[in-house]
RNA sequence: GGCCAGGUAGCUCAGUCGGUAGAGCGUUCGCCUGAAAAGUGAAAGGUCACCAGUUCGAUCCUGGUCCUGGCCA
């Protein structure tokens, strides 16, 4: 029997740019031609349940009867994380090529496409050194902080600046843990075997546009009763569900922070600059293939896919 | 036609008791390893409507011109 190659597909684009109806009409076209296919979601504020209406998450009906992985798995108040989703997603990818089945890995955060298919390795964390660098950090500030790394690790203090008190306290984490830390990402190098990589290309004006379609939608959608509800399940204490775009201004509506208007401009902008951000990234990676949004852009993709699995086969 | 308000960054506006100007949004370019829809740094961009006067010096004061909005005829 003739090895078989099923790649790893990724699906990369901006916020409101597409992917979600590009992935099902790919898994599609890859059906009609007997390749299985299933959604293998990367996007870091899908997996918290009840966050439907503000997320954009794609619905059953939008589904269409493909299977999507790593949806709908967490409470918010637990807490999503990097080195979590890059495990969880690479068991999903695993399951399904066992399976003969092609995963199809829907990119919302480029950390985390990032840290799928490339080579990183995220050494250990702590909740109670974490708890008291935090605390501390919040005692003395980021400059304070960012002098005692430098006098513990110069090479990785330099690596940051001193204002950036996340990374600080990582830093010094990760040191107390295992007494050095790496501060630069790593470079553009799969860890996992036939990846392919599409980045949906949307021109900014048509983006801006959809962004803020979108927003009017999903307050008229009751995002604000999503919201509420939420709260009721404990969203101010989920320290990254609560930050969620959309979400975190209707919480400052809601605390009397920001007006309707307000609240609604600022997911708006907020929006808008987190889709130049993720460009931004994804313009970066050199191995993506861009295509224009739209439904040929599915069928061309199913083509090439279709050309790496026939080719494995020697068709 | 008269009166009032105003013309300052791509947009909305602040400001300078006279010493050539700022904020937000936008734009551009970076950093990023357990919060990433997060966090963080920087840059570009203005003959301050136009002309003249006063002044050592005007975007700011004075006069005029043009334009915009409102009110009154």
């Amino acid at each position: 029997m003739p090895h078989v190659i099923i790649p790893v597909v990724a699906l990369n684009g901006p916020t409101a740019s597409g992917k979600t109806a590009v992935a099902v009409a790919l898994a599609h076209a890859l059906g009609a031609g007997g390749i299985e296919a299933e959604v293998v979601n990367a996007d870091s504020m899908l997996v918290y349940r009840g966050m439907d209406i503000g997320t954009a998450k794609p619905t059953p009906a939008e589904r269409g009867g493909v299977p999507h992985h790593l949806i709908d798995i967490m409470d918010v108040t637990q807490s999503a994380s990097v080195a979590d989703f890059q495990a969880l997603a690479r068991a999903a990818i695993a399951d399904c090529r066992t399976r003969g089945v092609v995963p199809l890995l829907a990119g919302g955060s480029a950390l985390y496409v990032h840290a799928i298919l490339d080579d990183f390795v995220f050494p250990g964390t702590d909740p109670a050194v974490r708890a008291r660098l935090e605390g501390e950090l919040a005692e003395v500030g980021a400059p304070e902080l960012h002098r005692r790394l430098a006098s513990v690790a110069p090479e990785t203090a330099e690596g940051i600046l001193p204002g950036n008190g996340r990374r600080i306290v990582r830093a010094l984490e990760v040191i107390e843990l295992t007494g050095s830390f790496r501060s630069t990402l790593p470079g553009w190098e799969y860890a996992l075997d036939d990846v392919v990589q599409f980045g949906l290309e949307v021109s900014r004006e048509v983006l801006d546009a959809r962004i803020e379609a979108r927003v009017e939608r999903m307050w008229a959608d009751g995002l604000v009763a999503e919201v509420e509800r939420l709260v009721g399940q404990g969203l101010r204490e989920g320290r990254t569900a609560s930050r969620a775009l959309g979400y975190r201004q209707v919480l400052a509506l809601m605390d009397g922070e920001l007006t309707e208007a307000e609240a609604k401009q600022a997911t708006v902008t907020g929006t808008r600059k987190f889709s130049r951000k993720q460009l931004g990234w994804f313009r970066r990676d050199p191995r993506i293939t861009w295509l224009p949004a739209g439904p040929e852009s599915a069928a061309s993709m199913a083509s090439a896919v279709r050309g790496i699995v026939a080719g494995a086969r020697g068709e």
